[in-house]
DNA sequence: GAATAACCGAGACGGTACGTCAAGTCTTGGT
DNA sequence: ACCAAGACTTGACGTACCGTCTCGGTTATTC
C-alpha cells in the first residue's frame, strides 16, 4: 500500500533551499539568533521571503532546520582503548562546538530547548539519541576488553558527559580546559 | 570634593519599583522571556515605560534584576551527615525550580548565558558563587566527620552537581526522577 | 504572401476561457476590482494562472475583457415617440447598472478611466460610441416627427444624458430616483 | 455638560501630521493612488510607519484625508451678473483640477466613491455640500436681479454642472474645451 | 503514426507592499 | 527630579498578491 504522494506543480528549488540554509547559518554565526532577520536571510540567499515562508512556519523552524542541516554523521571511534575512544569523542565535540557557528548553534539549541520542551524532546531524539547509541557501542567494546566493570550504565555515563559538556560550555571553567574538565568527570563515573 | 551623590528632586518610587518586578515575574512565568513585552510589564504594573527605562538599560537588565530579586538566601544545611546535607540541597533546588516561574527563570538564565558570555560571567559570580561556597562548607564538615577522602575537590563536585541539574532540567530523564538522577552522579564523583 | 496566421499546436481551450470570464465577473461583483485576486479567479475557474496570463497581460486587461464580454447589444428603441424612446434607453441603462455586477463594472470602468486616459479613450470608443450613434438615430427620427427643433445637437444631448447618469450613479440623488433625475436633465436640454 | 476629552500623554506631532499629508499629496500627484506605498510616504515624510497607522486605519483613509486637506475655501463669486459668477466658478474648478495633483485627486475621489458608497456619502457631504450652498447663493442673487425665472431649482442646476464637469473630466470632449462644454449645459438648464 | 508545438493545471519563484508589533526614546501636564 | 500616559522612530514580523517560470502531461496539426 503506497502513499501516492505525487507532487504537482513546479518542484521546490534545491538551490534555493540550500542558499537559504547557507545564508541562515552565516547570519546565525555572525549576529546570533535574536539579531538575525528573515529578511536578511532572504536577501543574502537571493530568494524571496515567500520562498522561506513556504518552507517554514517561521524563523524558529527555519533556524532549527539550518542547525539540523550541519549535523555531522556520528562516527564511532575505534582507537582500541576506552580512553582513546572517549578522547576522540570529546575532541570531536570540541571541534564542532568551538567556532562562532558552533557556539551560536549550541546557544540556540539550549535556548530553544530550555524554553520549549517540545523542541527539547525533538532535539533529544534527533541529535542526542544517535550519539548516545554510538557511546553505548564504545562502552560495550570496553567491557569486552575488560577495561570497565560489566554493570556500568552506559546511558548514565553518556548523560554525565553531555551534562558536563553543556555546563562547561555555558559556564566555562576557569582553571582547566573544557576538555579536561569533561574528562575528569568521566573518570569519576567510570571509576 | 565629595562624591556625595545626594539625589535632587523627587525620589524614585519604591512602590513603582516593586510593581515593576512583580509584573515582570508574572509575565515571565506566563509567557516566557521572548514573548513578554516591556509595554505589557509597564501596563500591568500601572507604570509608565520611562519609569522602567529610567531604572534599567533594557528588557534584558530588567528581567535579570527581577530574577535576582527572587533569589533566596543561601542556607547551609546541617543535618549531621553528608548525604543528609546534599539531599537537602537538591530538594531545595528542586523546590525553587519546579514551578512555572522557576522554569522560566532557569530558561531565561540559560538562554541568556549561552548567547552572552558576559551575562554568564555575572550570573556565575552572583548566583553560583554563594552556592559553591555553601557547598564547600558542607564538604569540609564531611571531611571532618571522615565521611569522604580528604583530597576531594569540592569545587569539582559542585560543578558536577550543577551540570547534572542543568542537563536534567533541559532534557528531563525518562527513567528516574530528576533528583535521583543528580544524586546518582554525586555518588559517583564522591565515591 | 498570405498573413495566414494558422496557429500550430493545441488550440486554446474555450471552456477555460469562459470559466475565467465567469469567475472574474463573479468575483468582481462580490468583492470589487481591488480586492479580487488573479489567484482567486484562477482557483474559482479551476484553471492555472498561466492560462490567464497567456491570454491577458495582467489583471487590468482581464477585467476589461470580462466587462466587455457582458456588454449587451445596443438596441435602438422604436416606440414611436421621442420620450418613449428616451425612457426605454434610460430604463435599459438602469437595468444593466442596478445589480452588484453592474455597479462594480461601472465602478471599475470609471475608476480605470479616471486614472488612465488611454483606457478612457478605448472605452469611449468601444462602448460609448455605439450608444451615441443609437441615440443619434432616435433624435433624427424625432426631428422627422417634428418633436424637436431641427438644429438640436444630438451629441451634446447624449453627453448630458451620460454625464447625469454617471453623476447620479456615483452620488445618488436623495430626493428623486436616479431615472427621474436623468429625465429631468434631458427635458431641460431638449426643451 | 462638557465632554471632558482631556488627552493624556505626548500629543500627536503637528509637524509629523503635516509632513505626512504633504508627502502623500506629492506621491499621489507623481505616481497615483495605486502605485504609491505607505512605506514611501513614511520615508518621504521622515516619519515611522506606525505614526501613519496611528492616525489612519489604512492607505485609503490617509489619502482621503490628504485630499480633504487641500480643499480650498469655497469662495462665493460676486461679479454682478449670473454668468460672470458661473464663469468664475467654472474657471476656479478648472484651475483646481487641471494639474497633476488635481487630476489624481479627482481620479482617486471618483474611483473611491464609485466603489465605496460610504466614501461617496462622506465626500458628497464634506466637499460637494459647501459648493452647492455657494451656488445656491449665486442663483438667489440672480433671481433678485431678475436674471432667471424665480422657480429655478438651484440644486438641480448645480447637479447638472457637477455632472458635466465629472463627465468632461473622465471623457474629455473632443470638439470644445471642457469649460465651454460645461457652460453650454448650464445655459440649457437655466434657459 | 510519430514528431512537434502550443496548450493545460498546479504550484514554486523573486518581489513589493501591506498592516502589526515591540523596542527604546521623547514630550506632555501634573506631583 | 520624578511620575503616568502615550506619542515618536526604527525595523522585523508574517501575509497576500503580482507576474514569471517550471514541472508532468495533453491535444491538434504537420511530416
Amino acid at each position: 500500500m503506497k502513499e501516492d504522494n505525487k507532487p504537482q506543480g513546479r518542484p521546490r528549488s534545491i538551490q534555493s533551499h540550500q542558499a537559504i540554509l547557507k545564508a541562515a547559518l552565516e547570519l546565525l554565526a555572525e549576529v546570533g539568533y535574536e539579531r538575525m532577520s528573515v529578511e536578511a536571510i532572504a536577501q543574502n540567499a537571493k530568494v524571496g521571503k515567500s520562498t522561506i515562508y513556504r518552507r517554514y512556519k517561521g524563523k524558529e523552524e527555519l533556524v532549527a532546520d539550518a542547525i539540523e542541516s550541519i549535523r555531522e554523521e556520528v562516527v564511532i571511534p575505534d582507537t582500541g582503548s576506552l580512553w582513546g575512544d572517549i578522547n576522540a569523542l570529546i575532541e570531536n565535540a570540541a571541534r564542532i562546538t568551538f567556532n562562532p557557528l558552533g557556539k551560536q548553534a549550541v546557544a540556540t539549541i539550549i535556548s530553544s530547548a530550555s524554553s520549549n520542551s517540545e523542541f527539547a524532546r525533538i532535539y533529544a531524539h534527533k541529535y542526542l539519541q544517535p550519539r548516545r547509541e554510538a557511546f553505548t557501542v564504545v562502552i560495550k567494546k570496553a567491557k569486552i576488553r575488560n577495561e570497565v566493570r560489566l554493570d556500568l550504565d552506559a546511558d548514565f555515563v553518556f548523560d554525565v558527559m553531555s551534562g558536563m559538556m553543556l555546563y562547561g560550555l555555558i559556564f566555562p571553567p576557569t582553571s582547566e580546559t573544557w576538555e579536561e574538565y569533561v574528562r575528569r568527570a568521566m573518570e569519576a563515573v567510570i571509576s
